[in-house]
DNA sequence: TAAATTTGGTTTATAATGTAAACTAGTTTA
DNA sequence: TAAACTAGTTTACATTATAAACCAAATTTA
């Protein structure tokens, strides 16, 4: 039987936040803003629930007079993207 | 940029379905509930919505005077398969 | 043989989710 | 000092997902 599959991970946005994140160390929002091509609206929704899942770790402070959004993979989001690529990993290979 | 995902598919049961599909020439109604878990109700709506899509077509007779329907993957519904799985692998493969 | 149960579904009401428009708050520039 | 820009957040709405309720026919049971 086919595993289920994380539903906070199972969404293009917030796959594409943490899949980018697994690439860095930490990213701001207007880094992702840009490397995702979401809205900002969407994009601080989405942010807000990987964090309350303490999926991502998120820093703001100000950098030039300016707000400053850093978000960063926590070992229970790197966990959870790592078991959501097992799992969808058995759907879209025919040979396993 | 990673790519969009084709929205049809990227839902579990409608994946879970095609992914079933893939292996198989056809399926029954009755085999994809019990393979997929789902309810009859949703999985009823999803295998109406992957054929109003053209994905899969689906055939309806009586076997043992009893309702059978069965399901096969369209060559529309492999070509967005196989685009799903290039796509998602952009995702999940830190190294590609 | 009438009632209850099972098979194989569909319809639809509701819950959950996703998204962008509108908003906030402050900064820079002209 | 007004307009425009940066960097977000809030929220209202639209879309989607899901299962409960329903249906028709066949079968079993009493």
């Amino acid at each position: 039987m086919l595993p289920n599959l994380n539903p906070l991970l199972h969404n293009q946005l917030r796959l594409s936040i943490v899949s980018l994140l697994i690439g860095l160390e930490k990213a701001d929002f207007t880094f992702l803003l840009k490397e995702t091509g979401a809205s900002k609206g969407n994009l601080s929704v989405q942010i807000n629930k990987l964090k309350e899942a303490e999926y991502i770790t998120v820093n703001k402070s100000f950098v030039n007079n300016y707000p400053k959004t850093e978000c960063a993979l926590s070992p229970k989001g790197i966990k959870a993207f790592e078991e959501y690529v097992a799992g969808i990993k058995k759907y879209i290979d025919p040979n396993p």
